[in-house]
DNA sequence: ACGTAAGCGAGACGGTACGTCAGGTCTTAGG
DNA sequence: CCTAAGACCTGACGTACCGTCTCGCTTACGT
């Protein structure tokens, strides 16, 4: 009666009353993988749940809102990938960060849990509220940490460091949202105007 | 719950082996009230034509995809909305043009529109298409025009439009896609960044 | 992934604005023999659906209620499968009757089908009245008819037709709902009290 | 929506190796309301055991079965509550005993308990073993011996004590089934037809 | 003048996914 | 040894959309 997708696969059983580890990994896993091979529109809980021969309340338990799951997603991929560069000038941290980030969005999918994140603010108000209250705060934390030791050398005026992080959020966002984070020709230039002293 | 328009309308008919101008207008507004009401997760092509008291084929007809629809909404909705300023700097056209747009957002649901087009062209190959093939150049060309008429005044350098015009684009993307386009207090210096001269 | 049950089987498509034959006929099989099969508990929508090839919203645009799908289901059964005796007696009459009917509840599933409606009703008020409103008045027709022809012989009389009536239905209740219908030693005694005259 | 019933209850702990009164007293009473407020389908062994503060397992180790548990509600609440008559006749014995046994089921939820394991014996072997092994001898033992007594008497003959029985307990099953015992007028004379002396 | 072709509304269709609830099973912690 | 607690997988629930398809109608156009 029971349709087990893989008729050998060891069901996996509860270990009582605590989270299992395994079956944690195995919706991450299964979770990122899909969103891999088939971007935020294939995106189904339901296939993450067959794919993790996990349950579906079960991730609902944990993952209340899509953007948990992505969220939870990123937080994995992230995790020491890209270096905080400290090249003396804030146009050459902001250059090198900018590309090893993008080297990253472009190796991993997780440019496209970013992607996939940003999507579903738009339908959602939860979603939102993650990406505003959680999501961008952590995330943007190592170059928001950029701008403010350039303050702190004088560089750039302290009240322009939320100003000139927006733009730099913007910048990847647009390139990203737009599939366009392969050509590099013009970081250094964008950086520059990032990064320009008030005159 | 389902707003019929018009309860007791007569059912509109055929007008022969021509489109029917009665009915595209109704599916339009149809589509941009929806939108406008319950945004980007609420919005259905059935819900859109039961609106309309139109068939679901008749809008597939016209609008193969999603994004169609929506770039054929905010065709409609810009039309001549948002001025093109002429303040004698880059600054201050692209400060005069940004506070119109966001207004303009603001007061209409036209920002929505764009939420939900970014939006779907994160779920659909051809709604980025469509997004970066045609929206973006149609819709920016009032402001690359500001870029133009300051790299010809000698203000800024003629090579670096294109990217001082990504960081405008992604700013305002920014803040649009997070919620975030009522506080103007940063706006000047925001666009003082972006116009700001080489040194 | 989605496991179709005949692999090959060339998916139904839509006749136009119209239920499709084709899909009445195998919903309602598909329905019949699970409830066979499985019986009252093992019956889902879902399951019928997935036998039929059929879409669950397709199934529930039809039969809102499950008890509307066991009526359905019976009523095709029932088809002049128990004639209507004419024995000179009521006693004989409703002997005969009834014996007609267990034979036809053994030999057929339509038994378990009655079973599952008045389960059915003691978990849905939709349900019990469906029981009540449409499929007893129906079903007992022909019962009812037979106590009407003894009143006009003046065998019994006119003002008890109802009470015996409700005597007989909860007499065949009772051992369809404990499934004890295989012995009919005790059915002529019995119909012989139903159907006793007035002292 | 849940219902706690102590929000702020200090959970109940286990006593050792042996079964908790307090827990089996608390299990049996949240069932019984539960039963009581949303009947057959409303009835869930997640609600009984949030409800009771208790485990899952706890209840199915008691009571491996919804039917068990049905069971030991009724026993609970039928005690004693429905005097066995004594009229000097089979029909006013059945009369005043139907009368006095509807009106409790009007006043306690017990009726429903009732109809629950009725449906729940279509859904499970168990349930429906229970009631034919167990229930129907205990609770209409009182009935029968109204029946042996009057057979006793000479009324009846004593092989039609399973018969007339039968017919008594379907035609409560109907009513009750139906929803349907608030009207009484009919009573009398069903319970004479039932007590009728043969001719 | 009239047949044909196209547009149109309606809505049924097979699917997929949604988010939730209930059913039972299992393990650990603890008395 | 037994209880309590809760996480776990399964599967069903009823609903919303998707994009396709067929109908029956109406009108304009080409012959």
């Amino acid at each position: 009666m029971t349709a087990l997708q893989f008729p050998t696969a060891p069901r996996r059983r509860s270990i009582g009353a605590r989270r299992s580890p395994d079956t944690e990994r195995a919706v991450l896993t299964a979770a990122r993988q899909l969103l891999a091979e088939r971007g935020y529109s294939g995106f189904s809980v339901d296939e993450v749940a067959r794919r993790a021969n996990a349950g579906k309340p079960t991730i609902y338990r944990w993952y209340p809102t899509k953007a948990d799951l992505f969220i939870a997603i990123y937080a994995e991929e992230k995790t020491a990938a890209v270096p905080t560069p400290d090249t003396g000038s804030l146009s050459g941290d902001l250059l090198a960060y900018t590309q090893s980030l993008w080297r990253f969005w472009r190796a991993h999918p997780a440019g496209r849990t970013v992607c996939a994140l940003i999507a579903e603010a738009q339908a959602s108000e939860a979603a939102l509220g993650a990406l505003r209250g959680k999501f961008l705060p952590e995330r943007t934390l190592p170059v928001r940490l950029l701008f403010e030791r350039a303050a702190a050398r004088g560089e750039i005026a302290r009240e322009e460091i939320e100003t000139r992080l927006q733009l730099w959020i913007g910048f990847n966002w647009f390139r990203l949202l737009t599939a366009d984070i392969d050509a590099e020709e013009a970081l250094p230039a964008t950086m520059r105007i990032i990064a320009a002293p008030h005159t």
